[in-house]
DNA sequence: CCAATTTCTTGATTCAAATCATTGGGACCA
DNA sequence: TGGTCCCAATGATTTGAATCAAGAAATTGG
């Protein structure tokens, strides 16, 4: 049942039985249908989830009530709002899901513990958020200097699978256009080739 | 010398004098005229810099040979292409000094052995990187759901100090847009008050 | 299986920011 | 002192994406 969990850890440090065991007592489990919120703005982020199965999205919105979606999450991938988990202050992402999912949750006091505890967790967690770091700072970056022909087309490399499973306006979304633009781009993109 | 840079871990971790000592041996110093590059595009980032005094920029660069800056960095802040520092592939990112500048520098190999030896220099690096995934996050959300204008205000809330040392043109690079755009947002949020 | 809803595409129009172009004000220096 | 360079401000024009609008295709649910 946190196999998915247990062997994102194991990639990065490499545990014990006795400290896989350990890990999971710390764990619980959730399932979410279709549209379910796992977490709502405003609400305080009270959980870290890894997603065992399914899709979800993480959207926030903007002062005119639109939304804008930052974030997909498919299988192996982690979720919440770190701010409002470690902080404790309302929540301002939205996380939905697309598909019925199981998800494996942390408690921040659970997620302490094993800080305190385990040091190879806090190794893990170290890592992680360098390589979160990194991948955002790509994603920034990517926002600011490519085209928007050339970042759906970076999308498409990148989340092959995520343009299978999720509808295009939300992709759309994701990359700041609106799904007519989107539509256009992917036929001039058809076009050129 | 390093005052600023174990400041900056006390911070977060409180160090005996001994562990003190053993991270100041780890670092070197390193000064910079202005206009002098910590790191260019295509060098491998050797070094992570905390900035002790000066102010400096980092940009990257579009495939139309356009530069867009992607941070800004003063006293206190910390500074390198991760993605090539540890990875040790060339950097994307370019780091220029907008002023003299002194630097602290601590490199892979002395980051490695700390992070190995003393539990703390890790817990210090875990709550790093998690604030600076926190703040990009949020950065990136405003990027995207806050109007140009809005964009503006809030970075001159959050860095009125930068706006003083940096000029304008630069400001625009890091915000998306042209020099001529943000002149006339900022004289129009300075009619309408 | 069919009706209802959602999703995608395509066209016409509008609008905001980029681009192009000019001006004026300092700073620095011969 | 005059000249050059850099920067900011402003005006005129262009351009690319948003918006508005409509219809076709696909999914969903009863």
């Amino acid at each position: 049942m946190y196999e998915v969990f247990l062997s994102k850890v194991n990639e990065k440090v490499s545990l014990t039985p006795q400290e896989e065991a350990e890990i999971v007592a710390h764990l619980t489990h959730k399932t979410l249908r279709k549209r379910q919120f796992f977490l709502q703005e405003g609400d305080i982020c009270r959980y870290i989830a890894l997603v065992e199965k399914g899709a979800l999205r993480t959207y926030v919105t903007d002062l005119e009530g639109h939304e804008h979606i930052t974030a997909f999450a498919l299988e192996g991938w982690s979720l919440g709002d770190l701010c409002s988990f470690f902080k404790e202050e309302p929540a301002t992402q939205n996380i939905e899901a697309l598909e019925d999912c199981e998800l494996v949750l942390i408690s921040r006091p659970a997620h302490e513990s094993l800080l305190q505890t385990m040091p190879k967790y806090e190794t893990y967690n170290r890592i992680l958020m360098t390589e979160a770091y990194i991948a955002l700072q790509k994603r920034t970056r990517d926002m600011i200097s490519l085209s928007p022909d050339d970042q759906y087309k970076a999308f498409v490399n990148v989340y092959p699978n995520i343009v299978q499973r999720v509808p295009q306006h939300m992709i759309a979304s994701y990359l700041g256009l609106t799904p007519e633009t989107l539509s256009r781009i992917k036929s001039r993109i058809a076009q050129h080739r």
